[in-house]
DNA sequence: GACAAATTAAAACAACTGTTTTATACTCTT
DNA sequence: AAGAGTATAAAACAGTTGTTTTAATTTGTC
């Protein structure tokens, strides 16, 4: 007679290891999802077949469609989860840096910078769901005008409030046009971060964010203090 | 009896258009080209299949495998042709606007912005494929090592170079970080225009580009002047 | 006009896709 | 202990995928 292994690999009859038994009914969906966070990061979306997904949280095929209602919507499920967490952090340090006295601008700049470059840099599952993330808006996977772009207006608006508050004397429809810069100062090197490596193997962490904070910084003040336009 | 139609179109019998008999040779395969730019940019690399692609250029299925040996080789034939393209433009743009007397770094800075922000506002084809090219380095189909990698890093060297002569005064270490940072501002508006024009309806082209030339301009400038450092 | 090479066409191939169905096992409440 | 509701499992489904095979046609050259 052959012995039945459950898909957890334990003989029956043996008691289950550690989960207790609310968080195991949940257990599968979140195993899915760990190996969403995994495989598409990896393969990206149509790179990665259901029968792939679901070898890796061991459980079976169908278990994407009845818990999730699609390989679509697991693949938005992961996103949101993450996205919003990112979100969320960045705003809190936004605010945590604007409660400081004598904050600067540089200041600022280095709390919203230094959490996306270290996280891509540390490899962390964070980091790569959302460099997969742009990859979607880019593929046009995820609609431009969902939750992520939401979130997305919303703390754009209020590191808007917090520069200007900052540097004095900018032009207040000038202010979107430099957020959106400073977007893209950290968009580049978290997604290419590879690239920059490779590129200039001596510049430490630590060098980068100072460059790109440096590099801001003066874009930004060059709207308050316009001195000197066209030097030859 | 049932009148047979070319493939082009025409009803037997009748010679063909314009086309001479040369390049009608290399005709379906630049068809196929075209039909590549088209749909690949719209749909992206797994969303088209060859029979999607042989049916737009109309010819048989079969000719994708036999003009290049596969969906793949396609894919990378069409990004090597506007890739090339692409930084042979910019090379001689950044040459030209060189050559003038008395040229500032904003009007170098104008020379490599301008082309690539107006190609993705007049939905241009080559622009369209160039942002595709990033989409697919992002998503590893195309290696980092390859032909992509070797312009970029040449397009990046002159750059440099111009820069050092248009701004006496830099550190030479912080010559590549700066064009690293050039390449994002550019590439944040050229990526997600649709964005920039949903958030900010009344920016014009030109105010854009102003923004983006001033910005990148006091950027580049605060590490020759180092005048106000942090100014609470 | 005839022969060889290049090109196009239609069909077949083998593998894989996301999803659904059917059946079995489990869990919790009564 | 029984039974309803939930979860897992295996198999089947219907379709599409990129590629190859075989045959027909066109083309250029002698």
């Amino acid at each position: 007679m052959v012995v039945l292994i459950s898909r957890l690999g334990y003989a029956m009859g043996q008691t289950k290891p550690v989960l207790n038994q609310n968080s195991q009914q949940e257990d599968t969906k979140n195993r899915l999802l760990d190996a969403a966070d995994a495989l598409f990061c990896e393969k990206g979306f149509d790179g990665v077949s259901v029968r792939e997904l679901t070898a890796a949280a061991e459980c079976n095929v169908a278990a994407v469609n009845y818990y999730f209602g699609g390989k679509d919507n697991l693949y938005a499920e992961m996103f949101r989860r993450q996205f919003g967490m990112m979100i969320q952090r960045n705003m809190e340090a936004i605010d945590r840096v604007m409660a400081e006295p004598g904050v600067s601008l540089e200041d600022l700049l280095a709390a919203v910078m230094k959490p996306p470059i270290c996280s891509v840099i540390a490899n962390e599952t964070g980091g790569k769901v959302l460099r997969l993330l742009v990859r979607a808006v880019l593929n046009q996977q995820i609609d431009r005008n969902s939750f992520a772009s939401e979130m997305k207006t919303q703390l754009f608006e209020r590191l808007g409030r917090a520069i200007m508050q900052l540097v004095p004397g900018i032009d207040p429809d000038r202010i979107l046009p430099i957020v959106f810069s400073i977007d893209g100062a950290i968009l580049h090197p978290f997604l290419f971060m590879e690239f920059y490596q490779e590129t200039m193997p001596n510049l430490s962490v630590d060098d980068l964010l100072d460059h790109m904070v440096r590099f801001v910084a003066a874009g930004i003040r060059g709207y308050a203090n316009p001195h000197q336009q066209e030097g030859s």
